[in-house]
DNA sequence: TTTGAATATACGGTTTACCGAATATAACGG
DNA sequence: CCGTTATATTCGGTAAACCGTATATTCAAA
């Protein structure tokens, strides 16, 4: 499914789940991660994640690029405007602001920045 | 529960089903309906439109006033305003901007403007 | 106080969502 | 090729969501 048959009611239904939530915000945040750094910033399994983000990306919320045995996602760049508003909202109202993934994120990438993940 | 421990998730739970979704959008329209008036303009059951009523209110989306035998709900008052601005982006998102509900509503409104549903 | 209208809730059944564990696929390095 | 790493998918099983039907509740009018 593209982006362009997304409904309001399809995006809240992508977005009705705590994991997928903070994966769109954490993606605010950053231009894009791959599925080791969400498993890691999220604390989750690999396969939790990966079939969130199978879902995210079928219903048009997230594209992905590969980069070796690497696959980055990223917010939609087709993402219409209002739809990304309503990320956007969902920052506002998260009271923790994700500071725990983040923080895990900047050690990640501070750690990785040359060996692995790049 | 409040519209004080209202996080996005849960919200995004609570619009995760097209009839609320058309619900919560009507509301933006029209400052307050009665439970009637959305079983007539939504063409559904009324224990239907209730149970979904029952949740948006117990969210912290909705909040409902009795007047004699009937029931008015109105987008609660308190809603924090990334919430209200979530439910703003939807009208954008929403393709058909619920015209056929639209137009049963002052239907029905110009018809009841004395006898019953006020 | 009975009747009727408006609304809410309980019940049972079906579908859908989510998960952990195991397995499959794909790319890279040796 | 072979092993390893990263990612995806399949396979049950459990929980949650949603619905239609029936019933309860609340108010008002007679």
């Amino acid at each position: 499914m593209t982006a362009d048959t997304l409904t309001p009611t399809a995006l809240f239904k992508a977005l009705a789940d705590d994991t997928r939530v903070r994966v769109c915000l954490l993606l605010t945040r950053f231009p894009e991660l791959c599925v080791c750094e969400l498993t890691e910033a999220l604390q989750l399994s690999q396969p939790k994640i990966s079939r969130h983000l199978a879902l995210l990306r079928n219903q048009g919320l997230l594209a992905d690029r590969r980069q070796g045995q690497w696959i980055y996602y990223r917010l939609h760049p087709a993402l219409p405007d209002w739809a990304r508003n309503v990320v956007q909202q969902a920052i506002i109202g998260q009271p923790d602001d994700l500071a725990d993934e983040c923080r895990r994120l900047r050690d990640i990438q501070r750690a990785g920045a040359e060996p692995m993940c790049p």
